[in-house]
DNA sequence: GCTTGTACTTACCTGGAGGTAACTAATGAA
DNA sequence: TTCATTAGTTACCTCCAGGTAAGTACAAGC
């Protein structure tokens, strides 16, 4: 079995940060798989350059004002989008990507192109689980 | 602003994929996420052998016998451990990780790494947050 | 005959994500 | 005067992750 990775070596490196670290480093993490996270930094990026909050709904197929205003708010406090406030009527806001924001994307896209390319793997597996696990399930 | 990912083409590639196939992703990438997923998997990665479901319980320190049992259901379902039943009294239950999931792991490290390194630019841009936005709170 | 150990399952509860729908402030246009 | 526009906020609802606590089956050991 190859193993490219040191995993003692890496949870020792886990637990070297104080508990507070190694909280906030699960946050960020568990916010970039919510939702609409990735999906607004993806259009952020693409667009390279900023952004009406109206704009990135649109580009944002399905997301509700609440939602999005929220996962903004969140990215805004992380560092990973910037906000400029326009002093206009009506309202003018702009959201942009922050260069942190887009070195992090560097490294969840191979994460998203490796799933995305054995998609076939996990529809069969998913397809052998669910034709022999009811095999185990106890009858009443 | 430097930008290596072509984020125009990245898009397109994902909405090759069928919506259903599409969803399958985004689930795989969120159940990553998931509070235990990737402890659960790092130390399965780590024992280098399969763990019997108390030795892994021990391991993942905090996790409840409900969540781990769920979490282990899914993993095995998405082909990412594999579920060993000896029928011997008492039970005996083995979970190891699969080659799959060594590969998954291998990309998602460079994240979490990359996280922990960075993670004072994220205090920071909390600290930096939470002093100025009070600011543009509206008086009652 | 009662306890112990293992790997669960089940019932019950709480908190938070996320949806819909309605309300708001300010001003230029009709 | 009334409306449209923008970027929200708020109230209300549902769903689900995840926690605790207790129950289950079976046999070996005291």
């Amino acid at each position: 079995m190859k193993k490219s990775i040191d995993w003692a070596e890496a949870n020792a490196a886990c637990e070297a940060l104080t508990e507070q670290q190694d909280s906030l480093t699960r946050d960020i993490v568990t916010r970039l798989a919510e939702k609409w996270t990735l999906w607004a930094l993806a259009e952020l990026a693409e667009a390279d350059a900023p952004l009406r909050f109206s704009r990135l709904m649109e580009r944002v197929e399905g997301v509700s004002q609440k939602s999005l205003t929220k996962v903004l708010r969140q990215l805004e406090r992380d560092g990973l989008v910037t906000r400029a406030v326009f002093a206009e009527v009506p309202p003018r806001v702009e959201y942009a990507i922050t260069d942190l924001a887009l070195e992090m994307l560097e490294l969840v896209h191979p994460l998203w192109q490796w799933t995305t390319v054995n998609i076939a793997k996990f529809e069969a597996a998913h397809a052998t689980y669910d034709h022999e696990v009811p095999a185990r399930v106890k009858r009443a």
